[in-house]
DNA sequence: CTGAACATAATG
DNA sequence: ATTATGTTCAGT
């Protein structure tokens, strides 16, 4: 008997079910398979992770059937996945699930009907829960456990479900819903006998003249294509129908076929007119990177460290993965590109595709299920040499993966910020190792954690060591900037200034005249906005001075308190997320004494009307969340602009991604430190690179570039360091206040986030939890670990929901918990805590 | 003493 | 996750 060992697709369970393999299966079974089988009363998926002789109960039950004839995953991702879950607290199910394309990956529900024996609802009180469900279930007619989930938000529904099937009044179902995705199918037509038979039996083919007409119209068609043709032409080119055709077919005629055909995403991108692409040469900085890359592959027997490959924007890293790439791919290998967020980077994309033609598969998240699942499958089958995408793209399944790169490795998308959280930085690293595949992580503005790995072997706990190589110049130098390595010139106006000289507006006299300068010449310029954290820390106008708690030196932020009233209104309060040290607004400046402290709050809209005051003529588009929210968006405003239809855009976050706009000639960043003070310590890190990545969208042509950036605190060190675009300034000074301070690098985090519907329940709930973790601490004697609040998130309220949150912080805190079993697993399904390894931010 | 609400363990 | 089982607690 065989017996295979199963990870069941149940989120939240990371045992594994040993169960027989029956006859019928024997030999179609292995490794990676994805199955059914029977798992208590339900009826689950499952992934076969081996096959064992031995099984670990005595009693086994059959695996109920194979879903696919090959294997979902591969060894390799079944052991990547093995390791994202112990690294990340996780389940090992949710990590698994990540591999599996959506709607192939299904999981078992319940199904819920009203019971048709009247009697049991006619003489019943019912709660507003219970007859919310019975008048949803009256209406919709019977629905499965996630439907229902859509019409009841934040209200837990399902305690109340059972108990009216125990009360006779709904009765369940368990359920399994088969893949919602399949191969696609079209059906084909061809002439099968010579066309001078065709032409014989020409007048019998039906008996009205209209049937005849049609149907020898499409045989006629047919007789002039010698290939196998989609119906779907045959039907617009003779007004003929399926009828006609299976009329032909019956008559031995043409033959009517079901061709597989693959749902191509790359179809309409590919057909446009790609230039031709012999390699460029290599610049010396290149050259000399490209070397050391080389060398990885010519000894991939030995396991190499990853490469972080430190190069400013334009500096020339997209060549060196594309050579990569290539190399993998003369060894028989496939290679996996990770890129930030495809819809922004169409270079990139189109660049590999004139490198790689009818090699390359595209992973986006504006892909249809039936599109993801073929490239899924293709990359499976060897087809695919060359994978884009953004994170999820790590796990396509690929046979035998030779090369990654992770581009902009710093970028915050990399990391996953719901269940299971993860890092596809790490993944890509640990994948790597396990592959044998070469690893390079590109950025401008690698994260001070990659930084510090790349430099030094005071090893953390569990963080590998990377190999540095560097780009210090940009490879088209304009002459305006040839001293900052081809890097536009910044200028820092000290908006306190323009205040003590009257100007309350948005923007400096510098800008306005850098502004008018551009447009009169015609070319574009862009107006960076920093969104996030807007209207929440207080800080004085005349001196620049953010009020900061005295105990944690975090930014004090701004809560309309609804529980704290004041003279029977509620009461503005300053709030400290790391302490919970709570003080009022006070009414003077602490420093200066002036009584000009405001919140700081801007928006985008607001911004695009002072343009259009101050220069009427101007064309200006907004890229923000807002003006994004439809389809394809983000491709049109871009084209636009790109088409120069507009002359001034404005916008956040995403225009510091890696977007190539030659005719823009100034950036102009209206403030410059919104979201440094924000209480988290990785708000400088994330400042910094959004500067420096903004600053970096000017000057991209011989036309150079400049860059005006606004601030209230010109002096401090990002500010300083960003338009300086001095990357070893920045982190030998952010590299210390770590240490002080005891952040990562020099010691890792978890983040523990409670939420709930009550405000009370969140916060007992934390305290509870955190009086159980300083206990243990201190019994364990891990007294290096410490541990940091409770406190209310910086966000303390997310969709109606209260977040308090937990951080531990030492050299190996993610341990602890795996000592104790109090891992995600166990805290999230049973308690509905959200545990975080190594977290991005403490907001 | 009984039944129901609640926590906990098991699911192969 | 769902389901079976054990445990507590209020009310008869």
């Amino acid at each position: 008997m065989v017996y295979a060992r199963v990870a069941v697709n149940v989120p939240g369970l990371t045992g594994e079910f040993d169960y027989h393999v029956p006859p019928e299966l024997e030999g179609k079974i292995g490794a990676g398979h994805l199955v059914t089988v029977p798992f208590g009363k339900q009826t689950v998926q499952g992934v076969v992770l081996e096959l064992v002789s031995q099984p670990a109960v005595a009693e086994t039950k059959p695996i109920l059937s194979l879903l696919d004839p090959l294997p979902a995953l591969t060894v390799t991702q079944m052991e990547l996945a093995r390791w994202l879950a112990g690294e990340t607290l996780s389940p090992l199910a949710a990590c698994i699930g990540l591999m599996l394309p959506a709607g192939l990956s299904q999981q078992a529900d319940v199904f819920y009907s009203i019971s048709n024996r009247q009697s049991a609802i006619k003489d019943q009180q019912f709660t507003a829960t219970q007859s919310r469900l019975l008048n949803l279930l009256q209406e919709k007619g019977s629905l499965r456990g996630r439907q229902i989930d859509r019409h009841f938000k934040n209200v837990d529904w399902r305690k109340t479900a059972q108990y009216l099937v125990r009360t006779g009044v709904l009765t369940s179902q368990s359920i399994l819903p088969l893949p919602s995705v399949r191969p696609k199918f079209v059906r084909t037509a061809q002439l099968s006998v010579p066309p001078e038979a065709a032409e014989a039996a020409m007048p019998d083919l039906g008996k009205t003249a209209e049937t005849r007409s049609r149907r020898q119209a499409a045989l006629r068609f047919l007789m002039r294509e010698p290939a196998d043709v989609n119906v779907s032409w045959v039907y617009a080119e003779s007004g003929c129908n399926l009828a006609d055709l299976q009329e032909l077919a019956e008559r031995e005629l043409i033959v009517l076929r079901e061709t597989e055909i693959w749902r191509d995403p790359l179809e309409r991108v590919e057909s446009k007119g790609i230039e031709s692409s012999s390699p460029p040469e290599l610049t010396p900085d290149q050259q000399k990177a490209w070397e050391q890359i080389l060398q990885a592959f010519r000894s991939f027997h030995i396991s190499h460290a990853p490469f972080l490959l430190h190069g400013v924007t334009g500096s020339g890293k997209t060549e060196i993965y594309i050579r990569a790439a290539q190399e993998c791919i003369r060894y028989g290998k496939e290679a996996i590109i990770l890129v930030p967020e495809i819809a922004l980077t169409p270079q990139t994309v189109r660049r590999f595709l004139a490198r790689f033609p009818g090699q390359v598969g595209l992973v986006h998240s504006r892909l249809s299920e039936g599109e993801r699942y073929d490239t899924w499958r293709r990359a499976r089958l060897g087809q695919l040499k060359v994978i884009i995408g953004p994170r999820s793209a790590l796990f396509a399944p690929l046979p035998n993966v030779g090369f990654i790169a992770v581009d902009e490795c710093h970028d915050g998308s990399y990391y996953q910020s719901e269940p299971p959280f993860y890092s596809a930085v790490g993944a890509a690293m640990a994948y790597a190792r396990l592959c044998g595949a070469v690893c390079v992580l590109g950025s401008a503005t690698p994260t001070i954690q990659q930084r510090y790995q790349a430099s030094s072997r005071a090893g953390t706990e569990g963080w590998e060591s990377l190999r540095l190589l560097e780009l210090p110049k940009r490879i088209q130098i304009s002459e305006f900037s040839a001293n900052l390595g081809g890097l536009p010139p910044v200028s820092i106006i000290d908006m306190r200034e323009e205040l003590k000289s009257g100007n309350r507006g948005v923007f400096s006299r510098a800008l306005v005249e850098a502004l008018n300068e551009v447009l009169k010449k015609g070319q574009q310029a862009i107006l960076f906005l920093n969104r996030r954290g807007t209207a929440t820390y207080v800080f004085c106008r005349e001196c620049g001075h953010v009020l900061k708690c005295p105990k944690c030196d975090t930014p004090l932020t701004l809560h309309i308190d609804m529980l704290v009233q004041e003279h029977g209104k509620p009461a503005n309060v300053l709030i400290c997320h790391r302490c919970g040290y709570t003080r009022q607004i006070p009414e003077k400046c602490p420093v200066c004494g002036s009584d000009q402290i405001r919140q700081y709050g801007l928006g985008s809209e607001k911004v695009e009307a002072e343009v259009g005051a101050l220069f009427p003529s101007a064309r200006t588009l907004r890229w923000d969340w807002e003006t994004t929210r439809q389809k394809d968006s983000h491709e049109i405003i871009l084209s636009h602009f790109t088409a120069h239809r507009a002359d001034v855009l404005i916008g956040t976050q995403m225009l510091a991604k890696g977007l190539d706009l030659p005719l823009v000639t100034l950036v102009g960043i209206v403030l410059a430190e919104v979201g440094l003070n924000l209480p988290d310590p990785f708000a400088a890190e994330r400042t910094f690179d959004v500067l420096t990545q903004v600053s970096g969208r000017a000057g991209r042509s011989a036309m150079g570039g400049r860059v005006v950036l606004q601030t209230f605190q010109p002096e401090h060190y990002v500010i300083q360091a960003a338009a300086g675009h001095d990357y070893a300034a920045f982190y030998a000074r952010e590299l210390d206040y770590r240490r002080q301070l005891g952040y990562p690098p020099f010691n890792r985090l978890v983040r523990m986030e409670y939420r709930h519907v009550q405000a009370i329940k969140a916060v007992s709930e934390a305290q509870g939890l955190a009086a159980e973790l300083a206990k243990w601490i201190e019994s364990e004697d891990r007294r290096e670990t410490t541990l940091i609040g409770p406190a209310p998130c910086f966000f303390s309220r997310l969709n109606g929901l209260y977040r308090w949150q937990i951080i531990l912080r030492g050299p190996n805190p993610a341990s602890l918990l795996r000592e104790k079993n109090f891992e995600g697993a166990a805290l999230g399904a049973a308690k509905g805590w959200r545990v975080e390894v190594d977290p991005v931010t403490l907001l």
